[in-house]
DNA sequence: CCTTTCCATTGACCTAGGTCAAAAATAATT
DNA sequence: AATTATTTTTGACCTAGGTCAATGGAAAGG
């Protein structure tokens, strides 16, 4: 596949690009693949460029001192990432990793910027592009500090739901593990919520599958 | 004070960009006062523009069905708010309200992005500005999620510290109250944790002014 | 197919911090 | 100053959810 069809791909940024500047977007990036548990970046290194994710998954996460992961977004195929250093000229504020094997693109920072200056409508996906993060964070924020686990839980399982289009069944495309981190947990607390739920006759789980029984209780959690 | 004035000070959303286009910005906005206590706009109204902080005090809060509330930002003067539906045309995903008699700068959604358009050096100060902000949201995710309590208001008061460029004496700029909530807390657990950072001899309290006893202490928390 | 490794679940326990209620202190208003 | 309203502090209590430890399953590598 070609850099210019990875770029247009699904791709929100890149929407509506007229074909030349898309062909000079092309120009710029970098093809880069990397394997599950690979790590990308670091918080705290300088951020040179940013990626897009064409093939697979990446999560952006932060660590505590002792050990303790939270995961802030977890991006895949046509999602860019790291586009925060490139704006504000600081380092990454959060690591990045390789959830599955993945292929990315590499946009490195001068370059880049140079075609937003030059390209308003490209500057304004990337607003659209940082407005919705924005909006997500609130969302995040939200969930951490005024719901409880179970709250945090159904409302990730109703967003699974319409992001996959089905009220009855979705799957979880990450481990538990990880589910657990982005809600801000642990996993043994997220399994004895999955058990609850269970009893309470809203959800079975099987794996990976949530077969949905009550939508509509869990919408109003 | 004229508009344009006003739209210099200390803003860093307009730095750096042409006499003639401040001139333009100016032309758009609309000036607007309101006092302590009043609502400037609520989630899920329709974002038909942005908002400055010329004087005074804005909070931006998310509210749990029950009544608890989570600031996101608080803002002063210079500081643009409520950009968040303007690029990406959706409602506001959080409640503004003035903090103390507030005097603001309004400014029109279309005719703003009309600007934006026409001008790189302003995108790219809106794409700094809106980079800084996911900046602060993963810091604060960070510290909702992976420290405790203590953990949080030690690193408000090292802030605080920092940005009042003092290491032995700061001022809370808002009400404790609000702290707690800006904290994800509420003000009882607040107030013994201000009463155990006191007892062991970090701080002192009085009012809204913070002695620091052992600002290393504080920091490597 | 077997072994090793990783992931998920379950139980016993404990603590940070939230709830409820009341007093004390500070600020705003007449 | 006196009164009212708002913030802040303190005490008694309780629960969500984290920690530690052990076991059961599933997946990956030989």
């Amino acid at each position: 596949m070609d850099k210019k069809k990875k770029i247009m791909a699904g791709s929100l940024l890149f929407s509506g690009i007229p074909d030349a500047q898309l062909d000079e977007v092309a120009a710029i990036a970098v093809d880069k693949t990397c394997r599950r548990g690979e790590s990308i970046f670091f918080e705290g290194d300088e951020g040179t460029g940013f990626y897009m994710v064409v093939e697979g998954q990446v999560k952006i996460y932060k660590m505590s001192f002792d050990g303790k992961e939270q995961i802030l977004h977890i991006f895949g195929p046509g999602e860019p990432f790291g586009e925060v250093p490139v704006f504000h000229g600081q380092p990454f504020p959060a690591n990045a990793m390789a959830l599955v094997n993945s292929s990315l693109l590499f946009f490195p920072r001068r370059q880049f910027v140079d075609l937003v200056t030059a390209n308003p409508s490209l500057a304004l996906n990337m607003l659209a592009m940082l407005s919705f993060r924005l909006r997500r964070f609130a969302a995040q924020i939200e969930s951490l500090s005024l719901k409880e686990v179970p709250g945090r839980l159904a409302a990730y399982i109703v967003y699974l739901a319409e992001e996959q289009g089905a009220t009855e069944r979705v799957t979880l495309d990450i481990p538990k593990g990880q589910l657990a981190s982005l809600l801000g947990t642990i996993p043994e607390t997220l399994s004895r919520i999955f058990a609850r739920m269970t009893e309470e006759g809203l959800i079975r789980v099987d794996g990976r599958t949530i077969l949905i029984d009550d939508f509509e209780r869990l919408r109003e959690w």
